[in-house]
DNA sequence: GAGCTGGACTAAAGCGGTTGAGCGGGGAGT
DNA sequence: ACTCCCCGCTCAACCGCTTTAGTCCAGCTC
């Protein structure tokens, strides 16, 4: 304000000004309140005088101005987004902005903007979703990578912000008797990794290792919970059978890669499952490094399928879902909701594995 | 509207109140308006009053409803940001992210949320910004993926919508006598072309191949053109060093190094500069798919580093950037540009060449 | 003690929409 | 012919904040 006095620009063209509904009204012949009427397909004026109004309209290229519509209407026009990671974790994986590409074709349909957040840590986002809410910023949120403890359904719950959780809440509060707090969408993470180990075990592997991601995550501990079922229900045991948890990075997958096949030949795993596409590249290029060949001596498969997948030699075998169309299905929910669906919870698309060249069977089978 | 009559949920819990000035008022026994003097750091008010209020703000929670005071004080507290991508190119690269993530740290800071849209084409992007200035929904925006013909600097000009480029505009227009129409912030292409080419150069390669990104984009042809010009001044050949365009896709980088490998191998290129991570690691294994050893037989380098070039085997040399602060830099000018800046050209820290294994002298050598 | 100054505070008018109450007029009902 | 009602429209209040134009009073001057 100060600063904008002392600038002395001439040379900024004037903004141009928007019209608003009095110019509408004034050129048309009628009020602002036919106006208004007229523009939002309301009952109370003549077909005559709406489509003279929506040409007026036309014409001087008028938008309402978002602010006092949502001062009066109640409704900001906003849906929001928080991202928790840590700066370095953000990474190559194209999960992300695949997801919320689906997420926009859903809410532009409805003229519905995205406000997008990335922070730090969790902490920092329930602050934000607080402020967003109290500064009615938004008219409901996308939550991401849920947790198996995680206070921000029922934070949104008490405040009364429709939300719809992406990726599904902690497992067992599916069939509990307690009601959701907020609606989700959630992958059949059981169903992947049965289709998953399906192919492993058919092809003969009986000691498969899972890198998995972060501790704490719902999915990833459904993810686990789900192999070592699977696993019992073929009679591996849990030696044969098991998980590590790392951070999603690179670094993480390739470390962990290193401690898998560290171990003595005999016992150690003759398929890798990685929870992410980053991982699983990160993890073949080490195994590529240490002579271990794949898939002669190690098969390897990816949870989520991306170019990363396609442009390695050789390409990895992945699980691959229908992202953007997750997210679309996320977005749906939400309008759902602001539009007072009930709380619910969906279903997205079953995964289904893509066998590629990094998947085989064992060595001496 | 309709709809939420219908849903008889009567689970939902009342949405708790928000406070507003009145409140506060009325709590401090003092007038809205000397409790928007005092909230507001604005003379008028005493300070054992101003005390007071803030403290009553702070145990109610208050915060500004965003839309009023846009309505009244101009401001939305919003920048926009559009990504015209096709869906399928959306993808692997961390490049946005990071930049997304530079960006928000910047403007949380001075409490500016992001308003966040992909979408398929430029003209759609032309029309989301002409809706949000519209709607006033954004006080101003960020441009992404410059082009050597935009009309979204124009455009943005003409509407007075503050803007910064990001990336930087053609490159003639930095020094023409014409006033820029919006500020922008660029890095220094040339001067990173320079350094790749004295690295390739002072190894002994004389024949060099530019797997550049989409043609249009202005970093693309400025890239292109430094090239032609430090191969000039190199005395190397159009022959011996040229560039051909994809549209950055792991698809393309791939295709484009099959034809590159494809020539006879007396003429053919000894190294390759790929202007994005994909598409080198696309490359690096198109040419191990075909028994072409990197770098005894070939160089590769990545314009712009992720865990990707650090992942594959051998690893991959690239020119690192700082993605975030190049974000934080462009979110930081937009802000002063919101403050009444004058339009001006900022230039980005130079961007500095990691060698890796992926480079070495070519064959012979 | 009248006149003036200035600091602390209030009243009220917007900002640009939405919305419920109100009102004139024409057609239907009796 | 009189009432009733509905249609098509206008008026005015309101959403929550900012800002301008006061009001009021204490303190100072001469």
């Amino acid at each position: 304000m100060t600063a904008a006095a002392a600038s002395g620009d001439g040379a900024r063209p004037r903004p141009a000004r928007r019209p608003t509904m009095k110019d509408i009204a004034r050129r048309a012949g009628v009020s602002e309140s036919a106006v208004s009427f007229a523009l939002n397909d309301r009952p109370g004026v003549s077909s005559d005088t709406r489509e003279r109004v929506r040409r007026v309209a036309e014409e001087l290229g008028w938008q309402a101005n978002s602010a006092a519509r949502a001062l009066s209407g109640e409704r900001s026009g906003c849906a929001g987004l928080v991202l928790a990671r840590p700066a370095h974790t953000l990474g190559v994986e194209s999960f992300f902005l695949q997801l919320v590409s689906g997420i926009q074709e859903a809410l532009s349909a409805r003229r519905v903007a995205l406000l997008f957040q990335v922070v730090e840590d969790l902490d920092t986002e329930l602050a934000v979703l607080r402020r967003w809410w109290a500064e009615r910023r938004v008219d409901g949120v996308l939550v991401v990578d849920p947790r198996t403890e995680d206070p921000r359904p029922g934070l949104l719950a008490s405040l009364g912000l429709p939300a719809v959780v992406i990726g599904g809440l902690e497992a067992d509060r599916h069939h509990a008797e307690t009601p959701l707090p907020v609606s989700n969408v959630w992958a059949d993470d059981a169903g992947a990794m049965a289709s998953v180990l399906d192919h492993l075990y058919s092809l003969g592997h009986r000691r498969i290792a899972h890198v998995a991601g972060m501790r704490g995550l719902a999915h990833t501990e459904r993810r686990i919970v789900s192999l070592r079922a699977e696993a019992a229900r073929r009679g591996l045991t849990e030696d044969e059978v098991r998980s590590v948890a790392t951070d999603y990075s690179d670094a993480e997958g390739a470390e962990a890669t290193r401690r898998i096949l560290d171990g003595p030949a005999r016992t150690r795993p003759t398929a890798i499952v990685y929870d992410n596409d980053v991982m699983a590249v990160a993890g073949a290029s080490v195994a590529a490094g240490r002579g271990v060949s794949v898939p002669a001596e190690l098969s390897v498969v990816a949870w989520d399928d991306s170019a990363l997948c396609r442009v390695t030699h050789p390409r990895l075998t992945a699980l691959v879902r229908d992202t953007p169309g997750f997210g679309r299905l996320a977005a749906q929910e939400l309008l759902a909701a602001l539009d007072g669906a009930p709380v619910r919870s969906v279903q997205g698309e079953l995964p289904h594995l893509e066998p590629r060249e990094s998947t085989g069977p064992p060595p001496g089978e």
